[in-house]
DNA sequence: CACGTTCTGAAGCGACTGCTTCAAAACGAG
DNA sequence: CTCGTTTTGAAGCAGTCGCTTCAGAACGTG
């Protein structure tokens, strides 16, 4: 046909969440983007159509490679309760490390930034989401059969219980660097179940 | 001395809270607050040094009348969950209010957009939300002390566990429209008290 | 090799960014 | 009424914004 692409479309993609994720969807500007990926403003264009469309499917990117290592240690083998606190520990320690810049979740940066301002943004994250309290809810019915967790419970509602203590931990740990302080709180969600 | 300043600074502030509060902090430009503030741009730059500056200024009368409307809630009369109940619904309502542009929680918005860029936004958001922490805390203490809530657990850890559900469900209400699942995490959480 | 198509880099579009300058206006004090 | 101080609005600074244009390079195909 013609001339092929010089890049790989998946390595600019990563690129590009990295730098959206790190200084948000505002704060990113398209000579960002250019120099992080090392694309030309007219390939960006032409391949992506342009930030908005970039940052949606960064925000896709993201759900693909970190939620899903999220859901992953969600899966793993072990009790209900391990397997709910792993995932939250470890949201904690990506939170804290400085090294990684404080950026936070990047679903949730873009449920508060771009939410509002953006209904694809809010209906993808939405999805995100929803897909995440799906994944909680299995894990709660698990430990409900396993008598790991108390069965009286509607498993959803709980689901949502840990889904909002989640979040919020994590809303907390942009600003608390305390990790023993967030770690207690973990430990007391799992222990109200 | 010389000639008196033609606006009242309270108002000023005021307003351009709202458009931070509305827009974000990268989203907001100088020209937004002129216009919204009614003031020129020496003006507001002799009066405040500039856009971060007035930015500071903003959080703290958020938290001198939204926040304390919110302590306000949690100190009236009546039953300790109730309390809690009454703030968390109040905040639910306001987040999905479309008349006030889903603009969510003006110190939240700040702890995810700036905290991790600047020092002083996020040491003034710890401060408020340390502030909650004490405030939430010292409800549950007193709902322990009138037998509502069970005593065996630590007031402070509690006090987490609600701070916590009750941000992550202003994370949830910016893409999550549905009312009686929001409320239905709040009674849930109370009932595991 | 030549053709047709696609991609790329550089230059640049008008609009906007945070902020400054400065002369004129508006006051209180003497 | 004059002087000294402060505030104000208009104009504008260099730099950046998202995005477009376009000539030429780089290929697959015949």
């Amino acid at each position: 046909m013609a001339r092929p692409r010089q890049f790989d479309e998946d390595r600019v993609i990563t690129a590009a969440m990295d730098t959206f994720w790190r200084h948000g969807y505002e704060g990113t500007s398209t000579r960002d983007l250019s120099e992080s990926t090392g694309l030309g403003p007219s390939s960006l264009y032409n391949t992506f159509g342009g930030k908005r469309e970039l940052y949606l499917r960064t925000l896709e990117r993201y759900y693909e490679t970190v939620t899903a290592e999220q859901v992953a240690l969600l899966n793993a083998p072990g009790p209900a309760k391990q397997r709910l606190r792993a995932m939250m520990l470890h949201s904690i320690d990506d939170d804290l490390d400085e090294a990684e810049g404080r950026r936070g979740c990047f679903a949730m940066n873009a449920a508060m930034e771009v939410a509002a301002l953006d209904p694809d943004v809010k209906r993808s994250v939405r999805r995100s989401f929803d897909r995440v309290e799906d994944e909680l809810c299995a894990v709660v019915a698990a430990g409900q059969a396993a008598g790991e967790i108390a069965p009286g419970r509607d498993a959803r509602a709980l689901a949502r219980l840990v889904q909002s203590t989640y979040y919020g931990l994590r809303v907390l740990s942009r600003v608390q660097d305390d990790r023993t302080a967030l770690v207690g709180t973990v430990d007391g969600t799992l222990a109200a179940l």
